[in-house]
DNA sequence: CTGTAATTTCAGTAAATACTGAAAATTCAG
DNA sequence: CTGAATTTTCAGTATTTACTGAAATTACAG
């Protein structure tokens, strides 16, 4: 991290790698989003190199890896030769894309695994346990899945309403229980 | 990975300690819950140690990160030194503390981060567009981690409720709209 | 208390991951 | 087309992270 970022930016763009390495993404590759998600204007490859201070050959990696997240747009400049990148001016279809990739990359193929295990018959007594506790997990995750992806498809605009809700989920909840729910006990605690 | 694991459950196992390993957690660490999760009985280091095939320390290692998460009990045998683990019998109670601990960890510092930044006074034009897309970020995190915990205060059983509904979860929200909401256009897409 | 069974610590090492520089490949302005 | 500007690749290296074995510590049955 060397040249020409101000303390401000640069203090964000260290927190983001860290939080990016915390949680499966490489740091480096974290510096560089956030540096381009905080920046108005796309960069090109040197500006991020010069920013962050790495090589040249570790920006043009990164933003491969960028790349095939589909977190990054590639913009040419007319007359000229060299790449321009951008992220999503909408920070909440950043969380969409990231979202939807994990869910592609790694609950997809988690919920295919447990599903083949789910098939097997249990040779024994431990193995019929672990398949209940299997289910349990296939069940939990396609249903927070689910959920998910009937909030993705909000979009900014109305994200900012319900953000102006703020936590009476609680009440939405309730009220689902009420009109469509069993007459079970409480929904929220 | 060398003793005593069927392969249905060897299986889980390893992808469980690959996901980790996507994720941010250490794959053996990963591993080992996965096996502790699967586990009917509380199993003893001993048992963890000879199931992956790892040495005892490196199991110990991981037990006391596995404690250091909450994500794991400890139990004693009447009469017995040695010192037995478990997983929280319900899978949603799981995915609750995993939620908890990260916010704990990761969230609540990265919102502490862009407040902090958000309150200096921009020094130009860049660090004010920086700014603009560092409010967006907090807001967005702060929705979602409101959110978050309205959902984790359901308890398991009303979530097996909540899964009944499947993906109607669109027509709740609509209807959080037309209750409480604006006379905006659409909820949901 | 004491001895031993068990756990933890940690310095050293191994393994995995990330990064670099140089060379190869690509792209497009001229 | 051509060649200079730019990007990509990749073998080698550095850094980080994970793991081990041995020694130190702890806990408790007797």
């Amino acid at each position: 991290m060397s040249e020409k970022l101000t303390p401000m930016i640069q203090s964000c763009v260290l927190h983001f790698g860290e939080m990016g390495s915390r949680w499966g993404i490489n740091r480096t590759v974290g510096q560089m989003y956030a540096l381009l998600v905080l920046s108005k204007e796309p960069l090109c490859a040197d500006d991020i190199t010069e920013a962050l201070g790495i090589s040249r050959s570790n920006t043009s990696m990164g933003l491969k890896e960028l790349m095939s997240w589909e977190l990054v747009k590639l913009q040419h400049r007319p007359g000229e030769r060299k790449e321009f990148y951008s992220a999503p001016g909408d920070v909440w279809d950043i969380a969409k894309i990231l979202i939807e990739q994990r869910r592609k990359r790694e609950i997809d193929p988690t919920l295919s695994t447990l599903r083949n295990l789910l098939i097997e018959t249990p040779a024994n007594a431990d193995e019929e346990y672990a398949q209940e506790r299997m289910r349990e997990m296939h069940e939990l995750i396609e249903m927070i899945t689910l959920w998910t992806q009937e909030i993705q498809r909000l979009d900014s605009a109305n994200l900012g309403k319900l953000l102006k809700l703020g936590s009476s989920i609680g009440k939405v909840l309730d009220m689902k229980d009420r009109l469509l729910g069993s007459g079970k006990k409480e929904t929220t605690k």
